[in-house]
Formats: structure tokens, sequence, C-alpha cells
DNA sequence: CAGGATCCAGTAGGATACTG
DNA sequence: CAGTATCCTACTGGATCCTG
């Protein structure tokens, strides 16, 4: 979830390891993925680049409200992590591509299970907020 | 990414969508599921979850690291996602418990995707980041 | 036992001016 | 064009103390 430094998560199950059941690994390497995928922007980015090389400029137009300053963060710790790669053209003006790799297509792959999961269950999720938010609400100006 | 209230993004496609291509909308639908299993800790409750009822105290210890009011926090919109549902009995000393809905069931399948991906690529990912770091160093040492 | 309330630190992310 | 540098805010998450 950092989108600065740190290596993978390794304190997890530094803390047990005795009796831990599976969960906490299995949750380590969940987190893993996610933790590079996760951020405001990563996911728009890599879902723009799945077409094609794309240019800075592109993406700053077609990933809507980034900002400069994250686009470049975002994009740099993709590449850091190897979903995408940069090519620069030594022109004038520059230009800059982006295309992402094997890896991020696999990703994307993994990825529309959860859009599926999401679109099954979005309806049932807002409903479900709905009357939880109703609830509260109902129970602060009763004891109030 | 908020643990906070807020609803569902809107503010995504909200810009364009007059030429928008596809990513931008299904960007945003990825990014509604992600963002209900985003946080630290939502995904290891969640596994701790899968296999039965649990209680407040069990999930304290078997999600080695986290703190009680995060627990609390990610227990709450979990909830309100309709991910939990939360059992109170009316003993003495209270006693809570937790289980994993329907919907979190099958929210789990699809992370499995996910962690297949990240431990098929997590050489790779490791890999990659080593040298980018190696490269930005010897980048840095010679430009000063 | 199961939290709620409060205080505090670090980080994600926005806005924008500047540069090769 | 494709960034970098700087300043600033908001939110996540930790620690701790208090309560029905």
């Amino acid at each position: 979830m950092f989108l600065g430094n740190n290596d993978v998560i390794e304190d997890i199950d530094e803390t047990g390891g005795l009796d831990d059941p599976a969960p906490a690994r299995e949750a380590c390497t969940v987190l893993e993925a996610l933790n590079r995928i996760s951020g405001k922007w990563a996911i728009g980015i890599l879902l723009n680049l799945s077409h094609g090389p794309v240019r800075f400029t592109e993406l700053e137009r077609s990933v809507p409200g980034i900002s400069r300053r994250m686009l470049t963060l975002t994009l740099r710790n993709l590449e850091r992590d190897g979903l995408i790669e940069r090519t620069v053209y030594a022109t004038v003006p520059p230009k800059v591509e982006y295309r992402g790799t094997e890896m991020a297509a696999e990703l994307y792959a993994s990825l529309k299970g959860l859009t599926a999961w999401a679109e099954r269950h979005r309806d049932a999720i807002a409903l479900s907020r709905d009357s939880y938010d109703r609830e509260q609400l109902a129970a602060g100006t009763g004891e109030l």
C-alpha cells in the first residue's frame, strides 16, 4: 500500500509461526500481489497500457484526474516491479513510451475475476452499505 | 483505499465520457472491488473468517500485529459492505462472533487467481526490483 | 470481553512552478 | 514533451486509556 520504498511484507508471520495456521501466510502472498496494484492509479494505468505502447502525456489524458506527480511515481514503481517497460527516444522533443510486460498481461487476466465479482455484487454491496448507514444513523439519533 | 466513510468512486469517468475508451470504466469496477479489500488488514481478517465464526479476541491473536483500533475499524467496514456478519450474544462477559458471508467466500475464490499470479512472479518481481534499484544507485553515484 | 475515544506519526496524494 | 522539486493536506494506522 505504499508508493515509497519498503520491501515486501516480512512482519506478518514473524510474530507467530508456531501454531499459526495457513491464513497468515496466505494473506501475505495475496498482499504481495495487492501491494503492487494498490494505490489510486496503478490499475488505471495498467489497463491503459494493455492495448500497446502509450506516451506519458497520453496517459495523463486517458487517466482522468491523475496528477503529474502521481503519474510519474506510479509509473516508476510499476517499472521497478517489472510490470511496465519504459522506452526513451532521443528525439527533440523527447518521446517516452510505456508498455505493459507479459507479467502485467497475466495480472490483468487475474483481475478479471475480481471485476466479475465486483459486478456481480455491486448492488448487494450498495444495499448493504445503505442499510448499515441507516441503522447507524437511527441508533445515533435515538441515543442523543 | 480509505477506511473512513466516502462512497464509491464516482469521479473517475465524470471528467470525460465522450471518447474515453473502456479502460476508465473498467478500472473503476476493479477499483470498487479493491477498495473493499484494501487496507493493511482486510484480507488477513477475511481469510481467518473463511473457516467459520471467530470471536474478536481470537482475531486479535490470529491476525498478528493488528491493533485493536484497526481490527475494529476493519471489521466495521467489512460488515458495512456485507462481507462479514456480526453476532452479539447478550452474555456476561459479552461474546461477539464474526463470520464471512457468501459474498466473501466468492471473493476469496477470486483472490486465488491473484495469489497464484503473485507466486508465479514473486521471484521475477524481486529480481526486477533489485536490478532497478542497482541501476538507480549507479546512476546516482555517477552523477554526483 | 469487546470495543469507543483520543492523540499522534507517517505516508499517499494534490497543486503547481521549474527544467533539459 | 516528460518529467523533477517543493509545499501542503487528508487519511491510514499505531498506542493508550476508558467503559458497559
